[in-house]
RNA sequence: GGCCCGUUGGUCAAGUGGUUAAGACACGGCCCUUUCACGGCUGUAACAGGAGUUCGACUCUCCUACGGGUCACCA
């Protein structure tokens, strides 16, 4: 019996139900109608059920490629392994992805699939795969392999006793050359089986590969034989990765640079089976400092490595992005300091320019980026963003915000639109506590008095402010200078330069008044000019706190 | 252990054989200032170590150290 008809018996025992060819796959799907240099780039993200700093960090890459170069960005979900998916996953991929702004052109959605690639979950693609392993099988490039978890796990420790390198190939390949017979005795046994690609790789070859990120790879080339399709007849990830990036007519794969180590099973496959490979870009994780070593971002012991840290705390989504453009590509801060106003897209991203080494993750730095951003925006805007943030995570601060959108606003408006804006807030989640004073219920009234004043002074401010000096109808300039004339009265110092000058010569100075008028009005020592908290809280307000501050005063002690 | 990737100040980083080795964040000081938040000026601080190549190495080569990844019917 020739080869050529072993191999068709074997595809035909493996695989009875499929009766397309790759020829049917290639016309179902076309090569992409683009311009020139167009990309087509996809994030295929697992359903685990939450999203890694890490996957929007590719998805971001991906994003810019496509869309800056007039290409297609889609949307993969690799559900290969059934154990690990998660109810509603696809859901959480979707929004948090759609919260940082990232949109799909094509790809898996809530609904229907959208794109004429599909089906884009891959469990739903196992026709396709198993079309392929059976041509692969029909021209002796695939086997099936009956070894079980034991036997593998025999030959794992007979390789570590030898000192040989793991792995399935040459002579370790126990069924390499399986008859069909005995193929056809074990699955009549019942026995499970794996698929596995007859390597034609020799480990004393070299191969090399330009990475778009890395630059120039140089490998050992592949000769394991790697399992292609899993008992269940789902491919493994390297399998999948090759079939579909090739017929999804995928141009530019971006993926952790943990994949680097299998990049030759890619590669080869490729070779083998006649396709063109795509562009790759291995991308550095990002690690975590912690203590004296590094170590990468974790699910379980940063909370930062999780999506929905960021949106919890309130960064602003383009914070975010900022933050991890300046991480992905040097010239981005350089770009963004001469062009502050510029919409984000017309930065021109380049892999070239992507670093080589993981970048420690660090939040001081977006947290700076976040406070620029927040300070550029106008009170309406960050109105609005607040109340969508307190509408999902802090729903009782979202009813005081709300109670009356015009007051909150003109709080949230507070030395915001000039050259120097306030930088208050990192993120949304400060609001609460910034405003939290203009709010009765959330005004506190511990009254930080200034501890070098005596409690009649301070009485006596607020006192008299009331009655001889506070007018709603004074500009700030006018309402300060009343603020002095009290000062004067109480034989304070007026000029601050006197008074640092000569401390002892005075009981205090304006700053003190100053402090007392703040105080009482907002409950502390720190807050936004007076001047303007006032005029927003309204004269009512202002006369009932100072009168309220005046008796808490007397009545203690 | 094998294979692979990496290593410029505390952090992100520019730099592609000849530089006083940028800039940003953080930190310190000064100034401005009625608090805070800004803003201005300014300071501390780096090429992992060794050997080569070269007139000359942060830049090229090799070795060592350290860090990371991977060696699954997980992705």
């Amino acid at each position: 019996m020739d080869t050529t008809h072993a191999n068709l018996r074997m595809a035909e025992l493996l695989f009875p139900h499929i009766t397309k060819t790759p020829k049917d796959y290639e016309a179902l799907y076309p090569q992409r109608d683009l311009p020139q240099g167009a990309m087509v780039t996809r994030i295929a993200p697992s359903p685990t059920g939450f999203m890694h700093f890490g996957n929007l960090y590719g998805a971001l890459i991906d994003e810019r490629l496509a869309h800056q170069s007039g290409g297609v960005f889609y949307l993969r979900i690799e559900n290969t392994d059934a154990k690990r998916e998660v109810e509603g996953a696809v859901d959480v991929i979707l929004t948090s992805l759609n919260a940082f702004g990232l949109n799909f052109d094509e790809g898996a959605t809530n609904g229907e699939d959208r794109g004429i690639y599909g089906p884009y979950r891959q469990r739903d693609r196992a026709e396709l795969y198993q079309t392929i392993a059976k041509d692969l099988v029909l021209r002796g490039l695939a086997y099936p392999c009956f070894c079980t978890e034991e036997d593998l796990q025999a030959l794992h420790e007979k390789q570590e006793a030898e000192g040989a390198n793991f792995g399935y190939y040459g002579k370790w390949a126990a069924h390499a050359n399986i008859t069909v017979e005995e193929a056809e005795k074990y699955i009549s046994e019942g026995k499970p089986y794996v698929v596995r690609f007859r390597s034609p790789g020799k480990e004393e070859n070299r191969i090399k590969y330009k990475d778009l990120a890395k630059g120039e790879i140089e490998m050992p080339e592949n000769c394991t034989d790697i399992v292609i399709l899993k008992s269940d007849g789902i491919p493994t990830y390297h399998f999948a990765h090759v079939v579909d990036d090739h017929f999804m007519r995928t141009t530019h794969v971006v993926r952790g640079e943990e994949w680097l180590s299998t990049f030759p099973y890619h590669l080869q496959m490729f070779e083998v089976l006649g396709w063109e490979k795509p562009a790759y870009i291995h991308t550095a994780h990002m690690l975590k400092q912690d203590g004296t070593s590094k170590r990468k971002l974790s699910e379980r012991k940063d909370p930062e490595a999780r999506l929905t840290y960021y949106l919890q705390e309130g960064y602003p989504a383009p914070a975010v992005i900022e933050y991890l453009m300046t991480v992905l590509n040097s010239n981005f801060e350089e770009w963004r300091n001469k062009n502050p106003e510029a919409d984000l897209n017309e930065f021109r991203f380049k892999a070239e320019k992507m670093g080589v080494a993981g970048a420690v993750f660090d939040i001081e730095k977006l947290n700076d980026i976040s406070k620029n951003i927040i300070s550029r925006m106008t009170g309406e805007e960050v109105y609005e963003a607040t109340e969508r943030w307190a509408k999902e995570y802090n729903p009782e601060f979202h009813r005081l915000l709300t109670r009356n959108p015009e007051y909150s606003k003109a709080i949230l408006s507070i030395g915001r639109g000039g050259k120097k804006p306030r930088k208050d807030f990192t993120v949304w989640s400060d609001v609460p506590h910034y405003m939290a004073f203009f709010f009765e219920e959330t005004f506190e009234t511990d009254y930080p008095f200034p501890e070098t004043m005596s409690k009649g002074d301070i009485v006596r401010v607020l006192k008299e402010y009331p009655e001889a000096y506070y007018d709603t109808d004074d500009d700030q300039q006018t309402w300060f200078g009343k603020v002095k004339e009290l000062t004067d009265a109480m034989g304070y110092a007026v000029d601050m330069k006197a008074y640092k000058a000569d401390p002892a010569a005075f009981p205090g100075s304006v700053a003190d008044i100053s402090a007392v008028l703040r105080v009482a009005v907002t409950g502390r020592t720190a807050s936004p000019d007076t001047y303007a908290v006032m005029n927003i809280l309204g004269k009512d307000t202002v006369l009932a706190r100072l009168k309220k501050a005046a008796e808490a005063l007397e009545t203690k002690d």
